[in-house]
DNA sequence: TCTGGGGTCCTAGGACCC
DNA sequence: TCTGGGGTCCTAGGACCC
């Protein structure tokens, strides 16, 4: 059966979220700034109308901020964490499966389903009507191309939020109308090298050679020569992959010069890494650590440096990971700098207490069963962990991640999620 | 003067081993 | 001393995404 993802993206979000909360400013331009308040993050509609760029420093648009009396937010991420889950809530009540691949952002599988722009336009309507958020809705054979789907949605208000590219004929319209930098994967550089070539719209490089794309370019951008022409390299992958590294760091404010001001500020990415790192049940084995001075000002005297340690056994503890940064922040501390920017990062995760088994349902297999018994005995004893459901070789292929606290799954059998 | 904070994947090259 | 062909693992850097 040929596939059918859908793309649901969430229209300019957190300036979105930031008019929920202030029906005054419904129709007025918003901004929302970054840490620091140090350049603009996301727009309303009314200001990408104004032509504020996105990532603009803020003291370079200040002028058209107070000219067109742009309302500006401080960025408020729970806020935007929690709206993004209510919105990805509903999408998991519509359809069979989900991917949550942004904050804003999600991909469906709509494979099989009849009439598949009605349920795109019932699926935001619905949205809308339960979380006051506008989306825009693009259907297509690949993720790639449900990508495309989703830009002209935007990009044609006519469209009413919603189009399906199911069609190949629509699609070869479409994608001659569209740059090259637009398609999915293909950023500022490929797109300079891709129009030296002469490859300028998305057509363009649907219809390059794949052999010479993977010769002259990559085999990502192979993979997705071949997605815009219908052929899916991209599967949907509703269960969330175990992060590889977590980063926490942050721009200063205020250029820091005193060294016990830049530690204390480690300190406590530190702390917060390892929450996060806690968060996903991993332990970590290395931990780095980076200061810098500022980038953009070139009178400034520039200065970067990073170090990094192997922990000598995996770890999740705030306190051995602050012991472990201590020696590695003296080793790249120099006195004399003005810096503007520090983090740390936790890499080479470490699984613990990972058991796999096949899935059986007790009732109707009671011998094979046992092993999963097991296993969820075992994980039980940890008290809290994420259980993982992969169903391979079935039509179609079928895997989901849920958080649980024990026993939630030993008691009831029947709240283990049926595959077939 | 003031410029975000996360992530992923791929490749090339070097070290090292048999 | 010279000569060969694989292979793996690690790292850094570049490209992309939101």
């Amino acid at each position: 059966m040929d596939k059918v993802f859908a793309l649901v993206d969430c229209n300019n979000f957190y300036a979105s979220c930031e008019k929920l909360f202030r029906p005054d400013l419904k129709h007025a331009p918003v901004v929302v700034l970054s840490n620091n308040d140090g350049c603009v993050v996301a727009r309303s509609r009314e200001v990408k109308a104004l032509g504020l760029k996105m990532g603009a420093p803020v003291f370079q648009v200040r002028n058209l901020i107070e000219q067109h009396n742009i309302a500006c937010f401080s960025s408020n991420y729970a806020l935007y964490a929690d709206m993004s889950n209510r919105v990805m809530t509903v999408l998991e009540q519509e359809a069979p499966q989900v991917e949550i691949y942004s904050i804003d952002e999600a991909f469906l599988d709509l494979t099989g389903i009849d009439a598949v722009y009605d349920v795109a336009c019932q699926i935001k309507a619905k949205v809308d009507q339960y979380t006051g958020i506008t989306v825009g809705v693009g259907v297509a054979p690949t993720k790639t191309l449900a990508k495309l789907a989703n830009h002209a949605a935007k990009a044609y208000p006519a469209t009413g939020g919603v189009v399906d590219l199911t069609d190949r004929e629509r699609q070869r319209r479409l994608m001659a109308l569209v740059e090259v930098g637009e398609v999915w994967g293909v950023g500022r550089r490929l797109t300079k090298h891709l129009q030296a070539r002469g490859l300028r719209t998305a057509l363009d490089l649907a219809d390059a050679d794949p052999k010479m794309i993977r010769r002259e370019f990559s085999v990502v951008l192979e993979r997705t020569v071949r997605e815009l022409n219908g052929i899916s390299c991209l599967e949907l992958e509703s269960m969330a992959p175990t992060k590889q590294q977590i980063v926490c760091s942050r721009s200063f404010g205020e250029r820091i010069t005193q060294k016990g001001e830049l530690k204390e500020a480690l300190a406590k990415y530190v702390a917060r890494a390892a929450e996060k790192l806690r968060q996903e049940t991993c332990l970590a084995q290395v931990l780095q650590v980076f200061i810098r001075t500022g980038v953009f000002n070139p009178n400034e005297r520039h200065y970067s440096n990073s170090a990094s340690v192997k922990l000598s056994a995996p770890c999740d503890d705030t306190r051995a990971f602050l012991a472990a940064m201590e020696p590695l922040f003296e080793s790249i501390y120099r006195p004399g700098f003005r810096y503007a920017k520090a983090g740390v990062m936790l890499t080479d995760f470490y699984q613990p207490n990972t058991y796999q088994t096949d899935l059986f349902y007790p009732e109707e297999d009671r011998e094979r069963s046992k092993n999963l018994m097991d296993v969820l005995d075992k994980i039980n004893r940890q008290g809290r962990g994420h259980l993982f459901f992969a169903a391979q070789g079935v039509t179609p292929q079928w895997s989901m991640k849920r958080e649980f606290l024990s026993p939630a799954y030993t008691t009831n059998w029947n709240s283990l999620p049926k595959v077939y």
